[in-house]
Parts: structure tokens; C-alpha cells; sequence
DNA sequence: AAGGCCCTTCTTTTT
DNA sequence: GAAGGGCCTT
């Protein structure tokens, strides 16, 4: 096999590792996709394996993708039969296949992060619970995190009042999604983990199949994943899985990093291998990133060394506030991209959160500079498309309480509070379900024993939306999802219901043609594939492909990705790292991994961001540096901006000394000196320019910075003392 | 019943 | 500084 003749030792003895289990720790830059794709190269071709008994698993839809079509170029069509997807529609496969195992349907939907929240606030709710004292997300992470670990709702003990009170709601949660045949996301694995483990015919039947299992990001695993891959490696053995505890960033959704010892522990005979060689980065990020991982404590020390060269400098630019951050960002961009040292596709700018996005995304606009944004605009997060996709969901399983009551009364045809508390009064009654109680009064009208519970007109209204759902269920079983989706438009006149002529409106609408031509693309997979799709397709996977622009996304989003030119923004204490991991040492461990991730994303030219004061909360305040940057070490660093005059200190890990009051002061009373001249509202005239209204106007260090809506040019931001601007009214 | 307005409230990362 | 909730008016 001459693609073996490409890999180093060590990727090799990986690739052709001897059957049973094997644990690679790849370093960043190491090859370990490279090792993945052809370690199910080798098995297909040089061990004869048939790719219906290799399983391959990943984390996200984009590493799948990315996986196939590597292989795909490796293999062509000797690939058929593979399964090659993340955990999640993994589980959701096996158990559609193995439903009349289970206590629920092969049709059943899948509630994304969204739903899940919302029948944790429709629980507490019903219970009368006050969700000021118990916020939905703390008791939905509680239910997540029980289900993480594998203690099922009958399992779960509650050790102190809240966590009764976490019990009761976990419960009725639970009892939901029975009632409405829905899953959530830590259902399909925690399901299929129970299924395999308790029916031995079945586990069987799997084991068997699967020769060999091969799994990517492996520190990222929970416990039920750990579970899940064990119960079906249990008749070959042959778990070959990759991963660096080192870019382990998902430990608060349960990911435990430990696993990689649980593995060395349960399974002392394994092989395991180090990948060291990174061929990615120049020395000095690579350098950079070691410094910055080596302050953790409690790991494999892994000695990554690269044959390239050092590299240009690390660049560390500290600027006066995050508007200037981000022009920062934009210029040395632009400077890039005229010198021709880096094309857009090149480069990526990265941030903690995606709050952060916005001011990054104002400065690409002035500047005229096409960019892609990474997740953040949820498209499947956005009303409309939630709006069809609960239409959708009804007419496949009319029993999904939540996507019901969330367009019972959209567009608004009359169903109000009112209704809505009889409607549940009424079935609450009678001992059943809500949507049993709406489907007689749709099929009996004024003969159904519940008519009478409500008023004339509610009942009429109500037995009108059911007459729709039923026909769309009928539809969905005889027409095709296109004809489908266009019924459910024309039904509900949705188009006329949001589109106005306003800019959202129009945006709305296209949103919804967006959501119809994915329907389209489905049209022979059907609608039981559509959603799941939708499901468990995250709104990291949905960027716009291929656009030689610069990238923008969160650190978390940039695992796994490569760039020649990398800037990391936003190195602020309380930013990076988060202020809510200052507490927990474990968590401000997994500040520093992220912070490494970002670093060793980077080929060749590294750019280190920060602000002196930024808008945390819609007001201004003062920020110190990272405390990591306080690691590495200043032969690597070019400083640049604001704080070149800076004196470092040698101040240890968590005392950011390098503050100088006497800036503080200094600015501070500067600012008092000038007073604002414009007000918004105002309208103003500039020689080129013409004329605009006046957004905003703030001082910023002894200048007035106004920001001006130009009829001609649009929204720009200029300094009072330089612009000229004259005011009119 | 519905829509508008003002109030608060919090902001991490996502399959 | 946005988004959601509550209260008001129509």
C-alpha cells in the first residue's frame, strides 16, 4: 500500500496497529484525521475488513463530512456500507431499528437545546414552581448531567432540597417526553447504552458486526459515550481510538477527560501510541503553546516538536478599547491581504464568546471586507424556521406537546391563555393528553364529550387547527415533503403572516425558502430523515463553504481547523478565561486548553488581542491582560499598540501586575476635560460625507467619537476634532 | 385576544 | 444591549 509510504513512524505503527484496543494521543498538527481515514483504509484494503463491520465515530457532523471525503478519495465506492457519523445519529439509527425494543415509537423527534429548555419551564410550570428560584438551565444542566452519567430518573437521589425539587421537575420531564414520543439529545445515547446492555440479543447482534470501531476526539467523551463504545467493541474488541487530553474543552458538557486513563486502566494490554511531530505550525507558536498548556497540571507530557522553522514573531497588540481591537484586526487584515502574504480564506479571527462577534463584524462591514461567520446566526434557532419545523414535527408525531403548543396559536387564530388553560383543564379531566382531547374535538366537533368545556368559538377555532394538523399528517404519510412543506405554507398563510415589508420580514421569508430548498434536497430521504437532520445538525456545521474570506468563530468552533494566520481577541481576564471559571481550578484548566487550541490552530502568523476597557454590559469598564499571557515567554512576543512602554512583571500564575494606575487616572481625568458636543438625534453635514443623523457620541482619550448615519455612505464612526462636522439641526 | 411598550434580566462554550 | 416577561391599551 503505497499511501503508508506518506506517514512518519509513528503513523504508521498507528495505522497498522495489530487488532485490539489502541489509544493514540495525537498531538495538535500530529496527523490524527490522517491517522483515522487511514487506519479505515488499511483495514478495508490490506485486512479485507468489509466496511459494513467498521464504525467509525465522531463528535461533530463537520468531522464526519470531513472524514467521508477523505475517504471517499481514498477508497471511492469501496466505502459502501460504512457506518460514519457523530454519537449522537449513531444512537438515533440503532434505536429507530431497534424501536419495538423500547417504550417508544421508530417515528419519535428529537428536542434540540431549545425544546429541552422549554419543557423544563413548561414542568416547572405545571408544578408551580417559581423558575426565578429554580432557572431553567440550572435545572436542565442537573437533568443533563444525571443523564451524562448514566443514573436514569428512577436512579436519581436527591441529596438536598433543590435536588428534590430537580427530582420532581426531572420526572415530569422525563414523563413529557415519554407522552410525547421525543427524545433529547442525551436520551439517544443514554437509550441505546440501556438497550445494549440489557437486551443481550441485540448487543449481540451488534458486537458482532462491528469488527472494528474507531473513534475520534476520544477526551471528549462522557461517560455514557465510554459506555456506549465498550458495549459495542464487546465481541471484537477492536477499539481504536484517537484523541489529546491537552484539546479537551467540552468537560462542562459533561466530556471527561479521565477516560483516557479509565481506557489504559480497563484495558492494560493496550497499545498506546504518541503522536509528537506537528506539521502545522512554525516553532514559535508551537513554543508559544507549549509554554502556555505546560502551567496545567496532571498531564501526559507530550514533547511536540516541529522541522519547520521559527517563524515570524508572536505579535501581542493591546489597544485602548474593543473598538480598537477590532479595527486593529481589520487593518492588519487588510495589510495582508495588499501585501499578498495571506489570501481571506487564510485567516481566522477567534473570540471566547459570540457576544464578541458583533463589533468584529461591524469593523469587516466599514472596512468593505467580506468575512464568514461561524455559527452564532442560528438559523435553525430563528422563529420561522422553529415555526415550520413544529408543523413538521406534528405531522409526523402529533403527540409532540411542545412543537404543539408552540404554533397552536401561530399565525394567531384566536387561541389565547383562555383556551389554552380549558384545553388543559378539560384533558386533565378526563385523564388524557392535550392533543387527545384537541383530535376528538377535530374529528366529533359538537358530538365530542369535551366540546362542551369550552366556549362555542374557542372550540370551534380549536376544532379548525386540528382539522389542518390531521390533514397534514394524512399528507405526510401520501405525499412527498416538498408537496408537504407547500401545503403547511399555504395552509397557515404564513408567507402573508410574517412577511411585511419590512427588512426583517423579507429576511424572514428568505429564511423560510432556505428551510423549503433543504425540504427539497430531501424529497426521496423524507420527512422522519429531514428532522433528524435538523435535529443534530449544529449551526456550526452550517457555514457558507468555501469562500476565500477571513473566518470568525469561537475558540470552541475552531477545534479541529487550520489557519495560516490566526487572531485570537478578546485576551482579557474575565474573557479568556471566563470570569464564571475563575472559581474552579478544573475549569480554568480548560480555559488554558481552550487558549491553547486557538494557538495551535495557527500555521504560520499569530496575532494576540486584547482591549484596555470594553463594553461588558452595554457600559464601559476597565480590563487587565490574560493571565496567560503573563506564560510565555517574552522572546517570543512582539508587543505592539497602546502598552509597548509596559513593564512586565514576573509575577506569577493569577496576579496580573502589569496594570499602570497611573493610566487609569490619566485617561480618566481626560476624559473630563473634553464635553461632548454632538447628541444623537442630531443632524450633521461633512464636506465628503453629506449629510447624516447622529447615532452615538462618546469621549474616548481627549477626543469626541461620533457616530454618524450618512444618507449617501452609510454608518461610519469619526473623531470630532478631525471630521469638521457641521450641525444642522 | 393581540399587540405594543417598558421593564427587567443577564450573558460561555454546543451535540 | 438584546431578549424575554409583564402590564398596558385597543
Amino acid at each position: 500500500m503505497d499511501i503508508l509510504k506518506k506517514l512518519n513512524p509513528q503513523q504508521k505503527e498507528a495505522v497498522t496497529a495489530p487488532p485490539g484496543q489502541v489509544l493514540v494521543l495525537a498531538g495538535p498538527g500530529s496527523g490524527k484525521t490522517r491517522v483515522l481515514t487511514q487506519r479505515a483504509a488499511y483495514l478495508i484494503h490490506a485486512m479485507g475488513v468489509l466496511p459494513t463491520h467498521i464504525l467509525a465515530v465522531t463528535f461533530t457532523n463537520k468531522a464526519a463530512r470531513e472524514m467521508e471525503s477523505r475517504l471517499k478519495k481514498l477508497l471511492g465506492s469501496d466505502l459502501e456500507g460504512i457506518w460514519l457519523g457523530t454519537f449522537h445519529a449513531t444512537c438515533a439509527h440503532i434505536l429507530r431499528r431497534e424501536a419495538q425494543h423500547l417504550p417508544f415509537d421508530s417515528n419519535f423527534v428529537i428536542m434540540d437545546a431549545d425544546d429541552q429548555q422549554a419543557i423544563v419551564k413548561r414542568c416547572l410550570k405545571e408544578l408551580n414552581l417559581d423558575d426565578k428560584l429554580y432557572p431553567p438551565p440550572v435545572i436542565h444542566s442537573i437533568i443533563s448531567r444525571s443523564k451524562n452519567n448514566l443514573i436514569k430518573v428512577q436512579d436519581f437521589i436527591a441529596r438536598s432540597y433543590y435536588g428534590e425539587v430537580a427530582l420532581r421537575v426531572f420526572e415530569r420531564y422525563e414523563y413529557k417526553l415519554r407522552a410525547s414520543n421525543a427524545l433529547d439529545f442525551d436520551d439517544l445515547l443514554l437509550w441505546t447504552v440501556q438497550l445494549l446492555s440489557e437486551n443481550d440479543e441485540v448487543r449481540q447482534r451488534y458486537a458482532r458486526r462491528f469488527e472494528h470501531v474507531l473513534v475520534d476526539e476520544f477526551q471528549d467523551t462522557n461517560l455514557v459515550q465510554y459506555e456506549l463504545l465498550k458495549l459495542l467493541s464487546c465481541h471484537h474488541h477492536n477499539l481504536f481510538v484517537v484523541g489529546d487530553e491537552d484539546q479537551s474543552i467540552y468537560r462542562w458538557r459533561g466530556a471527561d477527560s479521565r477516560n483516557i486513563l479509565r481506557f489504559e486502566k480497563e484495558y492494560p494490554k493496550a497499545l498506546k501510541l504518541l503522536l509528537e511531530r506537528n506539521y502545522r505550525s512554525s516553532q514559535n507558536v508551537l513554543d508559544t503553546a507549549k509554554a502556555v498548556i505546560n502551567h496545567n497540571p496532571s498531564r501526559t507530557i507530550k514533547n511536540l516538536f516541529s522541522k519547520r522553522r521559527h517563524g515570524e514573531a508572536i505579535v501581542l497588540y493591546e489597544s485602548v478599547d474593543d473598538h480598537a481591537e477590532a479595527a486593529f484586526v481589520v487593518d492588519s487584515i487588510l495589510n495582508l491581504l495588499n501585501n499578498g502574504d495571506a489570501s481571506g480564506g487564510d485567516i481566522a479571527v477567534m473570540y471566547r464568546t459570540n457576544a464578541q462577534s458583533r463589533l468584529l463584524e461591524e469593523a469587516f462591514l466599514r472596512a468593505n471586507l467580506p468575512y464568514r461567520l461561524v455559527g452564532a446566526q442560528r438559523f435553525y434557532g430563528r422563529r420561522e424556521v422553529k415555526d415550520l419545523i413544529a408543523f413538521l414535527r406534528l405531522a409526523q408525531n402529533s403527540y409532540d406537546e411542545i412543537s404543539l403548543l408552540r404554533v397552536i396559536n401561530v399565525p394567531p387564530r384566536g387561541i389565547g391563555s383562555k383556551t389554552l388553560v380549558a384545553l388543559h383543564l378539560s384533558a386533565r379531566r378526563h385523564k388524557i393528553l392535550p392533543i387527545q382531547t384537541l383530535l376528538d374535538l377535530g374529528t366529533n366537533r359538537d358530538e365530542s364529550p369535551y366540546w362542551k368545556d369550552f366556549n362555542s368559538r374557542g372550540a370551534a377555532i380549536l376544532a379548525d387547527f386540528c382539522a389542518l394538523l390531521t390533514n397534514w399528517q394524512k399528507l405526510s404519510q401520501s405525499a412527498t415533503l416538498p408537496e408537504l412543506f407547500n401545503r403547511i405554507l399555504k395552509d397557515t398563510a404564513y408567507r402573508e403572516y410574517i412577511k411585511d415589508d419590512s427588512e426583517i420580514g423579507l429576511n424572514r421569508w428568505e429564511n423560510v425558502l432556505e428551510l423549503r430548498r433543504l425540504a427539497y434536497e430531501f424529497e426521496y430521504l423524507g420527512l422522519s430523515a429531514f428532522l433528524e437532520n435538523v435535529a443534530l445538525i449544529s449551526d456550526q456545521d452550517t457555514l457558507p463553504e468555501k469562500l476565500d474570506s477571513p473566518t470568525l468563530l469561537t475558540l470552541h468552533a475552531a477545534k479541529g481547523l487550520e489557519f495560516k494566520v490566526v487572531f485570537i481577541t478578546g485576551l482579557d481576564d474575565g474573557l479568556l478565561p471566563h470570569r464564571r471559571s475563575m472559581e474552579d481550578p478544573e475549569e480554568m484548566a480548560e480555559e488554558r486548553r481552550l487558549f491553547y487550541v486557538g494557538i495551535t490552530r495557527t500555521k504560520d502568523r499569530l496575532f494576540l488581542v486584547r482591549a484596555d476597557q470594553r463594553s461588558n454590559f452595554g457600559s464601559y469598564a476597565f480590563s487587565i491582560p490574560s493571565r496567560f499571557l503573563a506564560d510565555i515567554p517574552e522572546k517570543l512576543l512582539v508587543r505592539q499598540g497602546a502598552h509597548i512602554y509596559r513593564q512586565r512583571t514576573s509575577s506569577g500564575y493569577g496576579i496580573p501586575l502589569r496594570w499602570q494606575p497611573t493610566h487609569i487616572s490619566a485617561s480618566a481625568q481626560k476624559t473630563t476635560e473634553v464635553t461632548p458636543e454632538f447628541k444623537a438625534g442630531m443632524r450633521v453635514r461633512h464636506t465628503t460625507l453629506g449629510e447624516g443623523l447622529v447615532i452615538e457620541s462618546r469621549i474616548l482619550d481627549n477626543d469626541e467619537i461620533v457616530t454618524v448615519a450618512f444618507e449617501e455612505k452609510g454608518i461610519k464612526r469619526l473623531a470630532a476634532s478631525i471630521a469638521k462636522l457641521e450641525i444642522i439641526s
